[in-house]
DNA sequence: TTGTTTGATTATCAAATGATAACTAAAGAG
DNA sequence: CTCTTTAGTTATCATTTGATAATCAAACAA
């Protein structure tokens, strides 16, 4: 198989996911969130509780500018930290019921993009999607390295 | 098929795309060029020549804010305007020489990791590879609407 | 115990990005 | 020929984001 074709068509099929992901989450109204900021926000939602660091180390942004944005999103309600019993240097974040209210809305926008764009599949398609993520996200989108 | 399972799937999905292609591309040296900029210049290297209006609106960046970031990449000798022959309110963008050996580096870092990444497969994995970013370009990240 | 590393904070600065208004020139519509 | 729209530019401003230094307390290692 031709390699350089390959790489090729992973380039366009990376642009299309980008593109797709960001026409389906741009009308969704972020309010006085910043763009950084729901992408934090949106961490928290899949993986909390998490520290200040993994964000840190996640979103990649250096700790001072996680602790101010986090700052600004517990001040507005939206996350709560709390101390880590075991370690007292920890701090563990989660979604406030504020927050969870705004990523449920934010997810439920993304899922309603989702089955507008699925709409038309048949049972057997929605199967082979299913299948071709599996088999990318086993190899070329893995993230074990 | 459950629609929620496959909508939290993708979630996962496309959360290992940008992820991935952040480790894929983060290591390449953007000398003084911005991220912003970086962009534009992948852009105008796969589509070019392009005019700054088709800039604008496929990297969603502002007009003025397109010429401002397109002038200095022409100045540091990156890209080249030319009038359009047809109608002469357009200008044609297209990479210089220089430009084409920084985008050539960029795509052949890419390529490189990428290569890294399939260096294990085997041909049939290739081929399954292939036709799994066929199936989801074709449905899911198709970007027609 | 002393020294070092880790987790987090605050303050400050510079740079990148986004937004807006005002303007020119060419093209197109009536 | 006007009027409007399109393409692009310049200038300016606010905000967001990234980067760095200095600090603190807890954990850990010697």
């Amino acid at each position: 198989m031709d390699r350089k074709a390959l790489f090729d068509q992973a380039v366009a099929f990376i642009t299309s996911v980008h593109q797709v992901t960001y026409e389906m989450t741009k009308d969704f109204a972020l309010g006085d969130i910043t763009p950084v900021q729901y992408g934090i926000l949106e961490y928290i939602a899949v993986a909390q509780p998490v520290t200040l660091s993994q964000v840190s180390d996640c979103k990649h942004i250096s700790m001072p500018n996680t602790s101010r944005e986090l700052k600004k999103l517990t001040d507005r309600g939206l996350c709560e930290k709390f101390d880590a019993p075991d370690d007292k240097r920890k701090q563990y974040i989660r979604l406030s019921p504020d927050g969870q209210a705004f990523m449920n809305a934010a997810f439920g926008h993304m899922e309603g993009q989702f089955r507008m764009r699925l709409a038309t599949a048949t049972e057997e398609q929605l199967e082979q999607l299913s299948a071709a993520m599996g088999v990318l996200q086993a190899s070329l989108f893995s993230e074990k390295s």
